[in-house]
DNA sequence: AATGAATGAGGCTTCATTCAT
DNA sequence: CATGAATGAAGCCTCATTCAT
């Protein structure tokens, strides 16, 4: 209804073009400048359209974030699996991660993923995180709070979604090769552990030691969590 | 000079009561729709005075946000060295992280302290953190706000301030009972992984295991990583 | 790049017609309220549009106040120009300053050339008087208040520079036709006093004697000191 | 209450104190800041008295201004009266302005004395007639000017008052002294361009030329204007 | 299909004035 | 009489969105 109304489906070339024009400015300048002050107009301008042509592909400033939200998630997501399919695939065939080697190796490669991840495009990855958690207001709910919030819990409920595929996968990981732990909890400690702290590396790093210390550090802790005893 | 000009100091007694009134209810109201969506009307009325009032004493909205930051930050710190401090009074008493039981009750200690830190006021942590976050914004300049922009420094700089603290205090305890690492690397990484994961399980308890259950595993993933060689 | 943000460029012909709207409504509500005392609001109603349109074609209220003054200076000068320019040529070829006719012509025209140029838009020409003296705030400074200063300044500058052409202009006039005089000291004091007689003239009628009256004695007390001895 | 009680004639004096010290400090401000930039609470403050307190002398912000103008105005007008009345009294007794350099007395003790004026407090002189100006405001009246424009308007009374009683007083120098002009028009006309003209050289001496150059020439053309056939 | 002009609610802040203590 | 806390209307400006051309 609201589709099939008020925004238009791309059947020609260059309306796809247009969309896509689009699509980059609002990464570019959410990224930049945040989402707030990322204003339609500037957005558009950067696009080379009009106002009305925004309007005519998004219904909505929220719409255009949804749809860069998803996107950036699933290069993300793409990003993660390639590395880490990589440095699994590399190792002999047959026991991935049965040797010492191997068992660092699954370690390493998917710390370097998320490290990897965060460079995409960092400034929307700070944007994303800060709309996430900004999702999670009024438990209580306020009645008021309406429009905003209604797109806070859209990219919240996105996010969630990519970050339970992750964790999934890195179950299934940790169910092969470190059976010892209960592979669901410890998915979901060893990614928000080695996310959280990337992410402070990445973005605030002058209240971190030295990255390289962290990160071996980092990989001892969950190397020695996830294959010893 | 400059204060007596803009921001009323109290002389009578009704004054302090309606300081806090409006303390209370930026607070309640910051945490709740979060800086942006917090209009100084609406805190106003919330604190059941006029909008002039609200600029009686602060001379910003900023300003209230900062004050309550800063209280936020330092009842969070009292609360995690005194549970922290008791933890480990509880110990026997000449060898407080000798024993197996005394390394774990460390461990465990902090993990409670910052679990309960969080219960202070959580929408208040999370809003918080989303400024942080949003204070990093614009490495290249943009002839950006200017003015929100300044606040997010000031925050920051007040939270890196603590969080500085909390690590230099945790450092001391690693350096004292786990010296086997690099003290101060090892603070980091464990600060931010027991930090994020609880803040996971407070604010995203959907995306996450059964909460005992993750709190188990994070404990025996940091005791391991401190206290076995 | 600036102005494209801020500043409608007009593309379509309903804009040229707004902007005028605008610029119209702001030159009566200047002249009639004041420029602090006609909120832009007001000036918006006036001219049939929303604020949002003042704001898209004027970054501010001085910038309004500041095309308005411009427009009229220039108005004023090209009339005192014309007016004058047109009573010379209407002098004896070749010795338009020779005659005592010729003289008193000059002065007479000069007189009603401001005289006029009073009645462009008195009311305005009062308000930008007003701004002018009111620019001359605060040498020591204050911390004053920056913006509305910096438009007082801007204000003055251009009505300083206007002057200075007059001046200039007259300084000329009074350099071929009555030599006698340090020419650029006479203009000063010939101009400022026909200036302000005629002022009063028109704006506060009723403190002064018949208009006639004075503008003869105006015309006598110039004429005698330009031409004699 | 106590001190009404008992002694009634301190309480007064300390009353008109506490009066004066507002004036003072009202004179101050609104010299320096303007009208309204200088705040009650500003000048309450300034006079070391509590806003209430400045209410209980004066019903308004705008009373206070009108008894300093009033006030201003006095002194001015005294200034004036005196220096030319000794101007006068030290010439000859019998024929003041008979001889030529008694005639060039009474012209440059009279710019002499608008001179001195301005030196009194410059920028209040400025204020009020920026106020004045104001006032000269809509003649078709709009109903909704109201409350600032009732002020201005009694500004302008006062004013307009003192300025008779100066052009009054001139007006019978001129009858006794250059009786061979229209005394009243002339005395207008004099007025008005002295004191322009010194009131520019005052405030924008960066319009004007040398200013002993000035006065001389403002001397001169006054002097063959009354004095001459 | 595209354009860009127009809208107007809503945000932050100031300040003259009142009134309880 | 003094105090200073409280009031709230009014001012300037932004920006997501609509709609005539």
């Amino acid at each position: 209804m609201k589709e099939s109304d008020s925004v238009r489906v791309p059947v020609q070339a260059r309306s796809r073009q247009t969309r896509e024009q689009i699509v980059t400015a609002g990464r570019e300048l959410f990224a930049r400048k945040g989402y707030l002050r990322a204003g339609v107009k500037e957005i558009a301008r950067a696009a080379g359209v009009a106002v009305g042509s925004f309007y005519a592909y998004f219904p909505d400033k929220q719409a255009l974030f949804l749809e860069i939200t998803e996107g950036y998630y699933r290069q993300i997501f793409a990003r993660i699996q390639d590395a880490v399919g990589q440095g699994i695939r590399s190792e002999p065939f047959t026991s991935p991660g049965q040797t010492r080697d191997g068992q660092q190796a699954i370690v390493g490669t998917m710390i370097h993923a998320l490290y990897d991840a965060h460079d995409i495009e960092p400034e929307l990855h700070r944007e994303l995180q800060l709309m996430i958690l900004a999702g999670g207001t009024s438990p209580g709910g306020d009645g008021a709070d309406d429009r905003d919030t209604a797109m806070h819990r859209i990219v919240r409920e996105r996010v969630d979604a990519m970050d339970r595929e992750v964790q999934a996968w890195l179950t299934e990981i940790i169910r092969r090769y470190a059976p010892s732990r209960d592979p669901e909890t410890a998915a979901a400690v060893v990614f928000r552990s080695a996310e959280e702290t990337i992410h402070r590396l990445k973005f605030f790093p002058e209240t971190m030691p030295c990255p390289d210390a962290v990160i071996g550090e980092l990989s001892s802790m969950l190397y020695a969590y996830l294959f010893h005893e």
